[in-house]
DNA sequence: GCCAACGTTGGC
DNA sequence: GCCAACGTTGGC
């Protein structure tokens, strides 16, 4: 199985929240590399570190399973959502989400030390200018994070 | 709030 | 197909 990265910005969606919920749609990817992820290699099973982006505390806090693979994203369609796309439609749509199911809180690693730690330096999350909302982790990548939360 | 980095758009 | 302008992301 397949490990990824999802970013989200906790003053719009937690990894409190997604506890709560116990499952959730990933709505509102916007772009297309990481649409192509979702789309192409993302699977029931999959793993997925939860990262907290944009807020106090910036890092890695948590893990989630992917329940549901790629399905439209309905947001697209609605004029009142700030994902709308008026180039999208129904019969053709462009944006796609999965849903995932709450696994566990993870002790913060933060930012500053995931960029800290050499055997994550190939990791696009702490490349410089990276942007990317979605992203793939390598089993040693994997690993090493949660060595990196003293949980395992 | 600032600003660097990046993706997208659109004129040509 | 190029590339400048623009909008967005995201760390700080």
């Amino acid at each position: 199985m397949a490990k990824w990265l999802f970013k989200t910005e906790p003053d719009t969606f937690s990894i409190d929240t997604l506890k709560q919920q116990k499952v959730s749609c990933w709505e509102g990817v916007r772009n297309y590399q990481a649409r192509n992820m979702m789309r192409d290699a993302i699977k029931v099973g999959d793993e997925v570190f939860i990262y907290h982006s944009s807020c106090k505390d910036v890092g890695v806090v948590g893990i989630a399973t992917v329940i549901k693979e790629a399905y439209p994203d309905h947001f697209q369609f609605d004029p009142q959502s700030p994902y709308f796309d008026p180039k999208s439609s129904p019969e053709n749509p462009r944006w796609i989400m999965v849903d995932i199911e709450y696994q566990r809180h993870l002790r913060l690693v933060s930012l500053k030390r995931l960029k800290a730690n050499p055997a994550l330096a190939e990791m696009p999350l702490v490349k410089r200018g990276n942007r990317l909302s979605i992203m793939p982790v390598t089993d040693a990548q994997w690993q090493e994070i949660l060595t990196m939360t003293g949980q395992f």
